[in-house]
DNA sequence: TACAAAAAATGACTGCGGTCAACTTTTCAC
DNA sequence: GTGAAAAGTTGACCGCAGTCATTTTTTGTA
């Protein structure tokens, strides 16, 4: 028979990563080293590397899983027909407990999905490109409201959305943001900035025709 | 006498600061150990780590005095005068080509600045701190010149800008954006984004006040 | 079933970042 | 000048991520 190998290789990185849950949950990613990793799976160390390439990179593997959950959490919870602002800013800051719920957690998996190295690009563009995609119906639906303008390439808008998330996490980090209220108003405080403009709005003769909204 | 102990201190850190400078420079940071800038230095490798308490953070250290060159060269050729989108691509685009030039390096110094450790958070803040600050009369300016709404607190614009400019390290570092010339379009894209606004230019009826611009 | 080739598993080993108890140098009160 | 306390230096040492030559398991063929 041919699949019994392939079926072991899948038994053994389901080991892997129940052994990461387990170990990263409890004690934390510093604290969890490869050769314990190894033996709650029930294997040899070496083994690991024939699975993943790096250990930041079952960490990844590991945030995948919970991030997943939580996505589908949320997005069963979000309403399309709420103003984009709100909407945002409770999707984000959803994620900003949760990624910043262990300090150490965050920060690794922060640093690998926003600053890939060659052997985590590729995973870690997969789960950048799955949290730009949640997005999209969101975007979508404020577009058709006239919420956003027409003229927006919508993951450019996303982007922009998702860097200012970004520099809010930094904030964090560096303690320029000390509590979560904190945190909440300078989000707002951006998402309304970038929803309004930096420039001064300009006057009527000079507004292009994409402003005439119904 | 009592200044004896502090001049050499003073040489020590220089030392190892030279070493730093010398062996990132040509082997690189993940080739370079902590016992190869110790030996270079001409001391202990424990006596390294009362000048600095990580690795990362004499990397942070050398990318200080290299950024510092970097800024004040930026600071003679830039003009207050010229309009603020060109300026800023300009400014952005030449600390993503310092940034950059070395794509380890600028790895390994992004993550410690946008996400610093408790142990790094201090020196990473004070350069995040200089870099905003560098941009205070840019934005003065133009908000003088009209190009910027007065309603806005300075450091969030710049904090805006900021973010859109980290953005695109990361979409350099995730392999989105291959050449200088994507990141280029991509940046001055995100920037006329942010100061046109992502939401429809309001109606004249619905415009605040503050647009009353003259 | 027998067996050789391919695939997978393994843990001793390497090199590194960071620690620390022992040691050396500097300071300063007397 | 003396001696003891404070400050500074050091390299052996620790634990860990990641490697690789060797061993074990699986597969396909006859």
């Amino acid at each position: 028979m041919g699949g019994v190998r392939e079926e072991k290789k899948r038994q053994t990185k389901k080991a892997i990563l129940d052994a990461a849950i387990t170990l990263f949950g409890t004690r934390g990613y510093a604290e969890t080293s490869i050769e314990q990793l190894a033996k709650a799976a029930g294997i040899g160390k070496g083994t690991i590397y024939s699975y993943f390439q790096t250990k930041s990179e079952i960490f990844l593997a590991f945030c995948e899983e919970e991030l997943e959950f939580l996505h589908t959490e949320i997005g069963q919870q979000a309403d399309t027909k709420k103003p984009l602002l709100e909407t945002l800013v409770d999707i984000f800051m959803a994620n900003f407990q949760y990624v910043t719920r262990n300090r150490d957690f965050g920060r690794v998996y922060l640093r690998e999905l926003i600053f890939p190295t060659e052997l985590t690009v590729k995973r870690s563009k997969e789960m950048d490109d799955r949290f730009i995609m949640f997005f999209i119906p969101f975007f979508e639906e404020a577009q058709k409201r006239g919420e956003l303008r027409r003229d927006l390439e919508l993951l450019f808008a996303i982007g922009h959305f998702y860097s200012l998330y970004i520099l809010t996490l930094s904030g964090w980090y560096s303690g320029r943001l000390l509590e979560e209220e904190d945190v909440l108003m300078f989000l707002r405080m951006l998402f309304k900035q970038a929803l309004s403009g930096l420039a001064p709005v300009p006057s009527p003769s000079q507004q292009l025709p994409i402003s005439h909204e119904n």
